[in-house]
RNA sequence: GGACCUGUGGCUUAGCCUGGAUAUAGCGUCGGGCUUCUAACCCGAAUGUCGGGGGUUCGAAUCCCCCCAGGUCCGCCA
């Protein structure tokens, strides 16, 4: 409803002022739609915008009341309509073939606070587009053969470390690794051992890659749950070594190899600076073995060639590689990602390093969540049984989570805060279920009731008109890659459903008002609950 | 030294790409509201040189330039 009503806002306007610049933005409190066109208007005019505006207006009121419904209430009675349907938000189904690629954090320790902002934030993305009708892959890159993973089977054999004895295997990994580290620190002339493993690693030794394979396996395990604990879900795990054993990657440097830009010195290289870009790009070393990059390339080029549409969800250390890879992609001719940035987690104390040990893992994060809020669940609801009480407290502490870190802009680099992140009140995700939970207990109380798509009451109105812009949220986060829109927006359409129920009574009003109201309850109620499961967050019927 | 990102009331934060009406919300503070649909809530108040300085414009938090502060990167690591 609301998108098409802009559609036909938009034409009206253009058809009438003959421009194309009509740009339809957000009218703020003061009306539902504004258009700026009267300002570009003005200086060629030589009139005043706002008697542009007006002459505008009275050119055009006749045909948008007639042919839209740009009243009010036949506009409010039509997005109820679709509201009250379940799947309400979806967008039509698409025929563009999408790949989003997410976390690929690397095999050498459990996924920590800052891993997860990237998870949280591709797997909203992920849930968005299959909202907006694409056909979708979620992709999990797994170095497999880097030098990271061949210190961890350094580090193993070293330490006769049992990783696959009790414990959770991310985290017993993490201990080799770091004790591994102390020791190349200690002696930086082991790195030649480490050296000597990636070697024979990429000539194919057997005996080495499975060392490699062992770990890496028991890892993505531990990683595995920590992903369902989240709610985050990966279609499948793409493994980097593929692309030098099926030779994808010595067939694309051999292809560089022979291109203009290619720098043949002791390593090949590729000059990227018609681009902008200051430094080589190194992609073989000098003792023939490919560099991660040019596995990254053999990969990315896979991906164009299976997918229209290629999304990252990277890191900001990853920016110069990722910008360079995009512009090799570009120069090859091929398909490349866009991707999504996003800034580092630190803190209090510093950054947060795997190799030094210095993280919060995201499974004590999960476990302090849920310990919180089944703390909190235990004293609202004594009355109800444990199980139930686990039940809630998960949906909570997820939510909690979830919603800490998508509501922030990517672009902001943030200190983890463990007060902000277990907050179950306004702005979290919590608050949120809240507002759907109570939904579900008046709808319940109520019994069955005809639905009224009447609407009537400023309370009323702003919440319909909320409503109604649930499909174009769903829309902007996949044109614009912003899944904190989709957070911003639920939280909102809570804050409104608030207001709502604290100033119009609903089962104790009579008649069609009753009706009506249930009906825009069940709306709500219907909204919200298409909202938080896009955000991956349990819609829980009660709290 | 160079590149990218960020800087918005005491704290956290939206808006910036695409300039337009009194700059968004939360926490905290202060004052109200549970015999009434779940108080993980609601209503009201106070709190702002939108990091600083120039510029463009009828109009700048938003665009351009310079500076300052924080983060990230600049490896034959990933």
């Amino acid at each position: 409803m609301y998108i098409s009503l802009c559609e036909q806002v938009a034409k009206v306007l253009k058809e009438y002022t003959g421009r194309e610049d009509v740009l339809l933005v957000d009218g703020g409190e003061h009306a539902d739609l504004a258009s700026t066109v009267a300002f570009a208007m003005a200086k060629e005019k030589r009139m005043a915008p706002a008697q542009i505006a007006k002459e505008i207006t009275d050119g055009i009121s006749d045909r948008l009341s007639k042919e839209l419904s740009v009243r009010t209430e036949p506009y409010c009675a039509n997005v109820l309509k679709a509201a009250v349907k379940p799947g309400y938000g979806s967008l039509p189904n698409k025929s563009e073939r999408v790949v989003l690629e997410h976390t690929s954090a690397n095999p050498n320790g459990p996924l920590h606070v800052g891993h997860i902002r990237n998870t949280i934030i591709g797997d909203t993305l992920a849930r968005c587009f299959r909202k907006a009708g694409y056909p979708l892959e979620v992709e999990y890159y797994v170095n497999d053969m880097g030098r990271q993973i061949a210190i961890v089977a350094w580090g193993i054999d070293r330490q006769h470390a049992d990783v696959y004895g009790e414990g959770k295997g991310d985290h017993l990994i993490a201990d080799v690794y770091i004790e591994a580290n102390k020791h190349l620190t200690a002696d930086p002339s082991l790195t030649e051992e480490i050296d000597a493993l990636m070697q024979k690693v990429e000539a194919g030794d057997e005996e080495i890659i499975s060392r490699f394979k062992g770990p890496v396996r028991r890892c993505l395990e531990g990683f595995k749950e920590t992903l369902a604990e989240l709610h985050a879900h990966h279609d499948r795990f793409v493994y980097e070594s593929d692309f030098v054993r099926n030779g994808d990657t010595s067939k694309i440097l051999g292809h560089i190899g022979h291109m203009p830009e290619s720098v043949h010195e002791e390593t090949l290289a590729l000059d990227l600076s018609k681009y902008g870009f200051e430094k080589k790009y190194i992609l073989r070393r000098s003792d023939g073995t490919s560099v991660y990059a040019a596995r990254d390339i053999a990969f990315h080029i896979w991906k164009g060639h299976n997918f229209d549409r290629v999304i990252d969800v990277l890191g900001a250390d990853h920016k110069l590689i990722g910008r360079q890879l995009q512009a090799t992609m570009d120069l090859l001719g091929e398909n490349g990602p866009e991707i999504v940035f996003f800034e580092f987690v630190s803190l209090p104390e510093g950054s947060m390093s795997t190799r030094r040990g210095t993280f919060i893992s995201a499974d004590e994060l999960i476990e302090e969540a849920g310990r919180r809020a089944m703390e909190e669940v235990t004293a609202r609801r004594p009355e109800l049984d444990e199980d139930a009480r686990r039940i809630i407290a998960k949906g909570v502490a997820a939510a909690a989570i979830r919603y800490d870190i998508v509501k922030t802009i990517p672009e902001k680099s943030t200190v983890f805060d463990w007060k902000e992140a277990l907050d179950f009140e306004k702005q979290s995700g919590p608050y949120i279920q809240y507002a759907h939970a109570r939904a579900c207990s008046i709808l319940e109380k109520a019994g069955d009731f005809p639905y009224c798509y009447e609407i009537e009451g400023d309370g009323e109105i702003a919440l319909a008109k909320k409503i109604a812009r649930f499909p174009k949220v769903i829309d902007q986060v996949v044109t614009e890659l912003k899944p904190h829109l989709l957070a911003i927006y639920a939280r909102e359409l809570a804050d409104i459903f608030g207001s709502f129920y604290h100033a119009e009574p609903v089962l104790k009003a009579q008649g069609s008002v009753r009706d009506r109201r249930l009906t825009l309850v069940e709306a709500t109620r219907n909204t919200l609950k298409e909202a938080l499961e896009t955000l991956g967050i349990d819609a829980l019927r009660a709290m």
